[in-house]
DNA sequence: GTGTTGATCATTGGATCCATTGGCTCGGTC
DNA sequence: GACCGAGCCAATGGATCCAATGATCAACAC
């Protein structure tokens, strides 16, 4: 978009300011996503505006307009009248997001090969490399989602990060039940996966690139889909 | 998403209701995206938090946020402690957009053939039969839309509706300036690629439909392309 | 004993008022 | 004559207060 001011790392919005946005409402919705993407917020708890409000030292006002940002991004739900609750998916909801992944995420890829500063390049194979030794749940999703993103870097489309960004924070609280529940086995997959795409991507072959990526993501889905208890637990709306 | 409201219409939203929202923040953002899509609001246009207030007998409160959801939406953006401005688009971001119509439409079609009610085929095909006897430019404009709009009715995946209704949003304002542009010339193209469209969905056909639909985009793409002037007017941001 | 209806209460939606930021104009100086 | 700076003004961001809606719980009737 021409007018208004561009993109802050994860921060689709308004000021252009990531972390210590000048607008409280900024700020508080950067601090809520955090907590959902940490888990510190579950799916389904519900987020009361006061309560915010207070632990953040600001009126409810811009708690309100927090809540709707981080709506837009697909990690509240709003009802009104009611109140505000952590976005939950349920199976079918999740698989429907991975099969748009399977389409949006490789388009992403193909438009930022040919752009991909080659530091980049290498710090994706280090980022590889480091999943490969590490052991820890939290850790993996970090580098996991890291190293995707890094993928797309180079792709000149902000509207498309967005919704890529979007897809991954929607999805986030699932992936970490479902590496916690399955921990380390076949993680030889995921590994040989990532390294075929990451030597299509140095290759600079977006047709490659683009087969193994959509294989990746809808292996994964398939995956998910042997776990269906994953989205029975939390707390009900 | 579980918890929340669902959808209503094309109001992407909190209270799940479309025109008379009672919500008054939903109620104005229907309006002002209304007035987006019709053009009586042009791209790049400011909008006066203040001004709408008194049009809708509403604080500015209830604006603020209706500006919020239209954001969300890509119809508006805001820029902290300065105001907002009708989207606007440059040739490169409306190419961007069309490039993940091509994409995610295809999908939406795939998604929703096999799920689609014959009444609702029957109404396509009306649609098409009348937009073969139509000549007025904004008539057409509607009727495209929900001709594609219904060929995705089926499709079960929600936040894939909103996301294909948002990208007719934020382009509605430039394919209408095509249009007027050049006119009836050359429509048969656009016929022909509809009903072969609508011929593969009556078959059931998923893989004819998302190749004849890419193709109609990319070619409409390439159209567009063709006309960098479409993208220069209007008043700057 | 169960279903329904009423009232109370917690929570959100909206209005008004104040603070703050950014842009614009006017004046001065080099 | 052009560039820089200070001050004014308009428009947005935020806080507090009030109204309305929805949920919960208890009492009553069947």
């Amino acid at each position: 978009m021409t007018a208004g001011a561009g993109r802050g790392g994860t921060t689709a919005g308004i000021g252009s300011n990531g972390q210590g946005a000048a607008v409280a409402s900024q700020r508080i919705a950067n601090r809520l996503r955090q907590d959902i993407l940490a888990g510190v917020l579950a799916p389904g708890e519900r987020i009361r505006q006061e309560e915010v409000a207070a632990r953040h030292g600001a009126s409810r006002l811009p708690v309100r307009e927090a809540l709707r940002i981080l709506h837009a991004q697909g990690l509240v739900q709003l009802k009104a009248n009611s109140g505000a609750w952590v976005s939950k998916l349920d199976l079918n909801e999740c698989q429907a997001i991975y099969k748009m992944r399977e389409r949006l995420e490789p388009f992403a890829l193909s438009e930022s090969i040919p752009r991909l500063d080659a530091s980049v390049i290498e710090r994706i194979e280090q980022l590889q490399d480091e999943i490969e030794a590490n052991q820890d749940v939290d850790r993996f999703l970090a580098l996991d989602r890291e190293l995707h993103l890094l993928c797309y870097a180079g792709n000149p489309i902000p509207e498309l990060t967005e919704m890529v960004e979007r897809f991954w924070n929607t999805t986030q609280a699932y992936r970490r039940a479902f590496v916690r529940m399955t921990g380390p086995q076949r993680m030889w997959v995921v590994n040989a996966e990532h390294r075929l795409l990451i030597d299509a991507i140095r290759r600079r072959d977006t047709v490659d690139g683009e087969r193994f990526l959509a294989g990746h993501i809808r292996r994964t889905r398939v995956s998910l889909a042997g776990h269906p208890e994953l989205f029975d637990a939390g707390p009900q709306p």
